[in-house]
RNA sequence: GCGGUUGUAGCUCAGAUGGUUAGAGUACCGGCCUGUCACGCCGGGGGUCGCGGGUUCGAGCCCCGUCAACCGCGCCA
């Protein structure tokens, strides 16, 4: 017999009734009724019941086993029953009659528990990772996402796309996010970089002429993490393709993406890849207030400047007075009542807004008539009642006080709302706002129910500006990455920069940026000309990205392609919006790994040989 | 770098308004229990209330500072 085990924990069942097993795993929950014990044994695969008792000579020895000992037994399967058959495991027809004991690995206390759904900081998870990993979900996760992983290579590789590998020791790329530096000892004072993505390279495959290249690649990169953003480093599926344009990326990555979302989505419905919108980037901006819509939610905002314009509500007249403010409206259909309009206010006051001004429309109270009557409010009942009195709608909060109704009633009318519904009004300088109108929108949409949870929907966002202005220097420089193709090459760059677009593009889903990509610029004097107007010389060019550069000289073809996050893939397929319950040995908040102790500090013998010096930080 | 939230037993948490010896569940240890599957019952050990200062007759609770974790902002092609 095999050493360790004759059988998984998952695999027995009554046909296996009377036979001699093995079985090793982890002790799951022990009940001990003093004459008879039972022990849930647990591997990867399942769960097996355990039956000791004192007819056993290992008795006395599997009472004193605890919850996550590693152990091995040798039984016999025996049948329940039928009453005492376990419906809820695959096993729950049979047990195990132990005869034989062997402890592989004994247990002391546990810091966090395997057994059950109880949550724990992810202070504690992290330090004992090895046991937050044992949990069933967790064990889930990881499977998930080596499956999806696997199904990804196979579907780029039934694309004819070919992996190649590309090196993680290489020379730093100044993309915009800081690079992680690796000292040279053969070249004191000299750095490596690990790649923030294997960008350059993937365009130098392309001029190599390998046509369709796709990698499952690690990225790394030294940026303060989010929530959905692992520091230090992160998988992608890393995309590239010759004589192509836009469209062909499209078509390429798409139903790969919807492929692997259709595989392991749990049957929540998947927009089908010829129905994703592609929404240029102002639209994005303007409609959903960011670039990376969650599509799911319906509300779309819109301008509504005009109306409050010399209008009685001074805040916001006084502010369109100034250049390049706009007021913009946040439809919230059903959400037509005070309580909900004050949480939502509540909310933007809590974001950093001065606050969010509301409209909303409901059927006229007597209170309201009473008001405007200057009468009593049992009176106003009754001329509401006898209809001496019209009813029907009225607009409530303070913003249509001060507006009046003419210019009330035109708004409801262009956001076609009635009643029953509000909406939410932001002004200023859509910068200032935009940020906090798109989290409103997402508030709004999910309190009100609005959202589809049970969908993943999917959009492209196109024509993003290749260039911005810092606010306060008043610099032009790349908003993105300074590799992609102005749409109107050459002589577009002749105009205004900042109203140059590129052939660039995100796939959003769900309000998460999935894919990011481009069709890639490959002539030189073209890219040339985009650096100098970001402020770059051509020495800056040669220094900064002189391998592409170069090549671009000897016959660089036309190509594109896109990165896809895996970790965020998996994050959306698992439903959960930590990024750090889908990888296996993730870093905390502050980049350190508190299981492994990193970072940690050098010797001084690895300093000497790198020729370092470590300066004192105070 | 900045803001918010949190920090009490191995673990998860409760501890109105400041007031006796800081509690519960779980885990751990001991005892009882032959059909449980979150087994049950009885008993026990276990605390620098994150840390440092302050106010007070008295601080887990109030004030100041500080550290740590998470979430967000900045940042992130």
């Amino acid at each position: 017999m095999h050493a360790y085990r004759s059988h998984s924990c998952a695999d027995l069942t009554a046909a296996n009734v009377g036979d001699t097993v093995r079985l090793s795993g982890w002790v799951h929950r022990v009940r001990d009724h003093g004459g008879v014990l039972f022990i849930d044994l647990r591997d990867h695969y399942g769960m097996t019941q355990l039956l000791c008792d004192p007819d056993s000579p290992v008795f006395s020895e599997m009472e004193k086993v605890r919850s996550e000992w590693c152990i091995r037994i040798d039984g016999t399967v025996k049948a329940r029953a039928a009453e005492l058959v376990n419906a809820k495991i695959p096993t729950g027809e049979i047990e195990v009659f132990v005869r034989d004991l062997e402890v592989l690995g004994s247990a002391g206390e546990l810091p966090l528990m395997v057994f059950g759904d109880q949550e724990y900081p992810e202070e504690t998870r992290l330090r004992y990772r090895y046991l937050d990993l044992r949990r069933e979900a967790m064990q889930r996760n990881m499977v998930l996402r080596s499956d999806v992983v696997s199904s990804i290579r196979k579907r780029m590789w039934d694309l004819d796309f070919r992996e190649y590998q590309t090196p993680v020791i290489t020379a730093s790329s100044p993309e915009g996010a800081r690079d992680f530096l690796v000292p040279s000892r053969l070249h004191p004072g000299k750095f490596y970089a690990l790649p923030q993505a294997p960008q350059q390279f993937k365009q130098l495959i392309m001029v190599s002429g390998f046509d369709k290249y796709f990698q499952i690649a690690p990225c790394f990169r030294d940026e303060d993490p989010r929530a959905d953003r692992s520091p230090t480093d992160f998988y992608q599926l890393d995309v590239e393709m010759s004589f192509v344009e836009q469209q062909d990326v499209f078509d390429a990555v798409s139903p790969v993406i919807a492929g692997v979302f259709e595989e392991f989505g749990g049957g929540r419905k998947v927009d089908a890849p010829g129905e994703w919108p592609q929404i240029p980037y102002a639209e994005a901006a303007l409609k959903y207030g960011t670039d990376k819509p969650d599509l799911r939610n319906p509300i779309e905002m819109q301008v509504v400047s005009d109306h409050f314009r010399g209008s009685g509500f001074a805040i916001f007249s006084k502010l369109l007075e100034q250049e390049g403010t706009e007021i913009r409206a946040i439809p919230a259909p059903t959400g037509g009542s005070r309580k909900f309009c004050d949480r939502m206010n509540a909310f933007a006051q809590k974001e950093g807004l001065p606050g969010m001004g509301y409209i909303f429309w409901r059927e006229k109270t007597a209170d309201s008539v009473a008001q405007e009557l200057g009468i009593k409010v049992k009176e106003a009942q009754a001329k509401l009642k006898s209809g001496e009195v019209e009813g029907g709608m009225e607009a409530a909060g303070p913003l249509a006080k001060n507006i009046g109704p003419e210019r009330t009633e035109a708004i409801r009318q262009q956001l076609g709302l009635g009643i029953g519904d509000a909406a939410f009004f932001l002004g200023g300088k859509p910068a200032s706002f935009l940020r906090v109108a798109g989290k409103a929108r997402d508030v709004i949409g999910a309190e009100l129910k609005l959202t589809d949870l049970n969908r993943f929907a999917f959009a492209w966002i196109v024509d993003f500006p290749i260039y911005e202005k810092d606010e306060e220097t008043g610099a032009v420089d790349f908003e993105h990455n300074p590799f992609s193709m102005p749409q109107g090459g050459m002589s577009a760059l002749e105009g205004d920069p900042l109203q140059v677009k590129g052939y660039q593009y995100d796939l959003a889903c769900n309000g998460y940026e999935l894919v990011s990509g481009a069709i890639r610029n490959h002539k030189p004097e073209i890219m040339l000309k985009a650096f100098e107007l970001a402020g770059y010389g051509e020495d800056e060019v040669k220094n900064r990205f002189g391998a592409l550069y170069n090549a671009f000289h000897f016959g660089a073809p036309p190509h594109g392609g896109c990165a896809a996050g895996i970790d965020r893939i998996v994050m959306l397929l698992a439903d959960t919006a930590n990024i750090r319950e889908v990888i296996m040995f993730p870093m905390n908040q502050r980049a350190e790994d508190l299981m492994m102790a990193a970072p940690s500090d050098p010797t001084s013998d690895q300093l000497m040989e790198l020729g370092l010096r470590v300066i004192e930080q105070d």
